[in-house]
Formats: C-alpha cells, sequence, structure tokens
DNA sequence: GTCTATAAAGCGATAGAC
DNA sequence: GTCTATCGCTTTATAGAC
C-alpha cells in the first residue's frame, strides 16, 4: 500500500517494509490476528524476527495499518453517497455498489476488520469508526424508506444490517473465486438486494 | 453469568463443567479464542487456572464442544430439506428460515464455528463440515432454479454464498437486539432473500 | 473444588555485531 | 538488512496439598 510497484534494489535479497505488511495481512487472513506470531511472519518471510522489527515498530503497526485502509475505503464510500444530489434509493443503490468495489478491492484488509474483537486501543477505534459507518448506512435506508423507494413493512435497521451483512459476507469467500470481476459481483448484490431471488 | 438455572450444589460456592463451558464461549465470543487465555477464564469465574484443568481437559475441548453444537444445528436444519417433499423452492425457504432459527438459538456456538481459521486439527474438522453444508445449501438453491422458481439470471453458486452469508452475518448483531425475536427476523429475512428490497 | 507452585514453551520486543 | 542472543513476561498444562 506504501511503496511504489518498481522494487528500488536489484539483486540482493532483503525485504522492504511494504513486503512485510503485505505478507502480514495475508497471514493475519489465514491465521488470525491473536494466532499469527512475528516468528511466524518472520518464518513466512524467510528471515528472522530481529529483521521484521527492522521494517516494523510492533505487531500492532501491522493491524493498524491495515485497518485504516479498509476503514478509509469505507468512509469514501459512503462520503460518495453524501454528495450525490439524488433520491435516498439511488444513493443507496450507490453505496452498496461501490461497497462491493471496496470490499473486493481491499478484500484482506477488510477481513480483518471485519474481525476485530477491541483488544486493544487500535482495535477499539477502529470499532468505532466501523459503528459509525454503520449507523450512517442505516440513517440511508431510513430516507430512501421513508420516500416510499422501498417496502415499508420491514424495519429499516434490520434491513440495513442484512443487506451490509450480506455485502460484508463475500470478504470469506470471493478471493478464492478468481473468475468473477467485481462488477458481475455488484450487479448480482444490487439484484439480489432490491429485487430478490423470485422468479 | 456464572450461574445455571438449576445449581446441583447449595450453599457452596464452587462451579460444575457446564458453568465452565457457557463462561468459556461467551468469552471466546467477546474477546476471540485464540486472545482467551484459560486465565482470562478463570478470572472470570472467579477461581485459579487450575480449578478451570479440573473440569475441562484443555482449552481446544471447550472450542471443539462449541463447534459441534453449531455444526450438529446447522446439519439438522439441512436434513430437514431433504426430507421434505415439497418444491425446491419451498426446501429452499425452509432451510433458510430454520438457519436463522439455529443461528439464533445457538449464536454464540455457531458465531465461533463461523470464525474458525483452521489452526488446530479440531477446527480443520469443523471447517470440513461447515464446507459440506454449504456444499449442499449451494445444490439446493440451484435445484430450485432449475425447477423454474428462481430468476435465471443469476449464478446459483454466487447467490447461495451471498444468502447464507445475509443470514450467517446476523450472528454480528442479533444478541445486542433484544427486542427482536426469531419468527420475526426469519420473516424478515426470506422476504428480503425472495423479494427484494424494492417497493 | 480450589489452591500454590512450577514446568516447558512461546510471546513481543530489544541490543549490538556483521 | 539480517543475524545471534537475550530480557521479561505470558502461555498451556500438571503435581500435589487442603
Amino acid at each position: 500500500m506504501v511503496d511504489d510497484t518498481a522494487p528500488a534494489r536489484r539483486g540482493r535479497p532483503g525485504h522492504d517494509r511494504a513486503a512485510v505488511v503485505a505478507a502480514a495481512i495475508a497471514l493475519f487472513n489465514r491465521k488470525g490476528y491473536d494466532a499469527t506470531s512475528v516468528g511466524d511472519l518472520a518464518a513466512e518471510l524467510g528471515v528472522t524476527k530481529s529483521a521484521v522489527y527492522h521494517h516494523v515498530d510492533s505487531k500492532e503497526t501491522l493491524l493498524a495499518e491495515a485497518l485504516d485502509a479498509a476503514l478509509v475505503g469505507l468512509e469514501e464510500a459512503l462520503a460518495r453517497a453524501h454528495e450525490e444530489d439524488a433520491p435516498g434509493s439511488e444513493r443507496l443503490r450507490g453505496v452498496v455498489r461501490r461497497s462491493v468495489e471496496v470490499l473486493v478491492e481491499r478484500q484482506p484488509a477488510v477481513t480483518l476488520l471485519l474481525r476485530v474483537h477491541g483488544n486493544s486501543p487500535t482495535e477499539r477505534e477502529a470499532l468505532r469508526r466501523r459503528r459509525r459507518i454503520d449507523a450512517e448506512l442505516a440513517a440511508l435506508v431510513a430516507t430512501a424508506r421513508d420516500e416510499g423507494a422501498l417496502r415499508a413493512d420491514l424495519d429499516p435497521e434490520v434491513v440495513s444490517r442484512l443487506v451490509f451483512g450480506m455485502v460484508n459476507s463475500l470478504v470469506e469467500w470471493y478471493a478464492a473465486t478468481g473468475s468473477l470481476d467485481a462488477d458481475t459481483l455488484a450487479d448480482t448484490v444490487v439484484a439480489l438486494a432490491f429485487e430478490g431471488l423470485d422468479a
């Protein structure tokens, strides 16, 4: 996330900070943050723990970086819905679609965010930001319903949790499905959420 | 949190195995399995670690017990769909509804199941059983679509993952919403999945 | 049923050499 | 940029007294 695409040094092995961060996020996803030790990360990179600590201050810093990347993406997706000058239901469709795109683009980081427990100040701060996003999404659903664009027989709060629960659930399997592009997936999610499954 | 409804022994403090298991599952949910130590569990019960080990063989046993309870519930919900003599779409509606009921009844255990990483033989065995359930759910969606009851423009595999992703997502918030009974929630989930959100 | 004490291993993190 | 070595602490789990 931080560094450029071209490696600065050829020929020499050695890792840079970006490589450590990328490997860490991948490992945190595979084993879980708490079950992953800095020794595990070092072994994955083929170095010792000390080499890892040359690149990063702490294990928690690695998590914080991933959580922030996920939150920034989701916050931007939501902010664009607020800027739009359109009916609530259109803004809701837009944020669902953009949320899918963020989850696909930043799948490993968002997965970590969705699994945070609040065991450290870093995690609790991420949870605060996440709850704020969730509250604004629920408000958007309520607005769309008040405008008469959505069916009125379902609780907007529950509907919001279910729809974005469906969206979020794709971090659990999307990575494994190589042959599905983000656009088609977003189409399917929007179609399912707004029109349903019935023929 | 600590005591059962029918304490076997009056007057004496001391816990029984069921109390330890219940406290463990609650803690695993709050902090995550890997971040919870047996010392944490002992502190929650107001005893020492040794007292906990008097009741259970290992921390992993506690997890295994919860995972099995969750899997048995979900497997039964699915098995009843196979026994039914009804169109695929009706059997699918039934399994969605019963899955919601299982998630509500066994929320703590199912939450643990959905967060398993596969870091031990116990976890990997649970993942195997879970993948089998997922595959049978996908097959049921495909059957319903082949019968013409579901719209044909969406990939059944993706639809299955999204619908049951929506169902599963409710473990993240249902416990906090005291004023919502399982029946009403199941109605909302089925309505959203099959009819969608549009007015 | 709970306690103190302890073993053996692993944890996050640091110091200093190369 | 990586290494060896180590610190101080926590972990799962056990032994044996009360």
